[in-house]
DNA sequence: ATTGACAATATTGTGCACAATTTATACCCT
DNA sequence: AGGGTATAAATTGTGCACAATATTGTCAAT
C-alpha cells in the first residue's frame, strides 16, 4: 500500500517574531520550490505552513492558490496542494513556451540592450561558470534562471518578465524530475553564444 | 470631494437556487468585464457577491485574487477589489506580449493547421463580419478575441493558450479605455489576411 | 498472509462573530 | 456658506469553532 506521495516533513526556516507579508512567504516557497529543497509531489500543509510563516488561513491559501495559478503547485479539493510533478505533455509546453517568448525577447533585447546591460549579462555568466567550476550545482542553477530573468528585464516588458520568472521555475520542476538525478542538467544552453549573437544584433540563430 | 471611482451598483445575473463552482463565478465575472457591463473602475464587493453567486467569502476571495492575478482586478488592502484600469505604459506591454505570442502562434499553427481548423477559422471569419455588419457590436468583440483563441488552440499549446485567453480580456479592458466610446475598435487586424498567409506557409508576413 | 470493513485521526472547507481600517455623514466653528 | 473635525456606517481582515471529507491504522474473516 505505496501512497502517492513520500511524507516529507519538511522544515522550512522562518525568522521567528517577524512578521512577513504574503508576497514574503509567496516568494520562500517558491525559493524552496525551484531549489529543490521541496521536490515535486511535496506536501504544502496550510495549517502547519500558516503557524511556521505566522499568517492568516486566509492568505496561506491564497499563496497556495498562487502557486497553483502559475503551475508550482496543484490543488486538489478536500486533500491540499502538493508540488506540482508536471507530466512530459507540459514539460514540452512549457519549453515550448519558453522558446517563443525568449525569441520575442531576444528581438527587443537586440535593439534596446545598453553597455550596462551587457555588462550585467557578462557577470551572471561569469558568475554561473564559477558557481559550476566550484561545484555549487544549486547555485549555478539558480544564476542560470537569473540569465533568462536578465534578459527579460532588459527588453523592458513587466508581463514577459513575471512570465519568464514563471517559465524559469517551472523549468526547475521539470529538470528535478527528468534530468539524471545527478542535479546536472545536461540542458545547458549556451549563454555566452546568445550573448555574443545579440551583440552582433542578429537575434535570429540566437533563438536556437 | 469627488471620489476616484464611481459607485456603480451593479447587478450581475446569476441563476438562484443554483450552486456555482469557483471556477463558473470567474467564468461570470470575467464574462461581465470583457463584455464591458462591468468598466474598468466598478468595485467588486466580496461580500455582496457571496450572497448574488452563493459561493463562501474564502471562495469569492481566491476568485478576485485570480482576477488580480491576470491583470483583470487590481486589489487594494483594506479597500476592496476593483475592475483594472491599465495605464498607458501597462496598454504597450500588453500589446508587445500579444505580438510576441501571437508571432509564435502562428508560425505553429501555419504547420500544424488541418482543413477542420481552416474551416473553423473562416466560420469564425463569416461570424464576426455577420456580427459586424448587423451592428452586434458585443458579439463581434467577443468573436474577434475567440479567433485569436482559436489561433492558440490549433496551435496545441495550453499554456499559450491561457495566455491569449488572459491577454485578449486584458486588451478588451485597454480598448474600452482608450478607443472612441462609440464602442467599436479602430484596431480591427484583418483576420482574413491572416488566414490567407498562414494557408500560404507563410507566416512571416502575418504577424504585422 | 491478504483483503475487506470499520474506527480513529488529520486536514480542508464553512460560517459566524469581532477587530481594524476606510469611507461617508453630520456637526460645529469661524 | 466653507472648512475642518468628530461620529457613524460600511467593508475588509482575522480567529475560532465546527462540519465535511480524506487518510491512516486496526482488526477480523477467508
Amino acid at each position: 500500500m505505496n501512497r502517492a506521495l513520500p511524507p516529507n516533513a519538511k522544515k522550512v526556516t522562518a525568522k521567528p517574531g517577524t512578521t512577513l507579508t504574503t508576497e514574503q512567504v509567496y516568494e520562500h516557497v517558491l525559493d524552496a520550490i525551484v531549489d529543490q529543497r521541496a521536490p515535486p509531489g511535496t506536501r504544502l500543509n496550510e495549517l502547519a505552513m500558516c503557524k511556521v510563516f505566522g499568517i492568516s488561513r486566509r492568505d496561506m491559501a491564497q499563496v497556495l492558490l498562487r502557486l497553483s495559478f502559475n503551475g508550482l503547485a496543484a490543488i486538489v479539493p478536500n486533500r491540499g496542494a502538493f508540488v506540482s510533478s508536471p507530466d512530459v505533455a507540459e514539460a514540452r509546453a512549457i519549453f515550448a513556451t519558453r522558446k517563443i517568448i525568449e525569441a520575442g525577447v531576444l528581438e527587443s533585447v537586440a535593439q534596446r540592450a545598453s553597455g550596462a546591460d551587457y555588462r550585467a549579462l557578462d557577470q551572471n555568466i561569469a558568475d554561473e561558470e564559477a558557481a559550476r567550476l566550484a561545484g555549487r550545482m544549486r547555485d549555478a542553477i539558480r544564476l542560470s534562471g537569473a540569465f533568462h530573468l536578465l534578459l527579460a528585464q532588459i527588453a523592458g516588458n513587466p508581463l514577459v518578465t513575471d512570465l519568464i520568472r514563471q517559465l524559469v521555475a517551472r523549468t526547475s520542476l521539470v529538470t528535478s524530475l527528468y534530468e539524471n538525478p545527478d542535479g546536472l542538467m545536461c540542458w545547458h544552453d549556451d549563454h555566452g553564444a546568445i550573448v555574443k549573437l545579440i551583440r552582433a544584433h542578429r537575434p535570429k540563430p540566437a533563438v536556437a
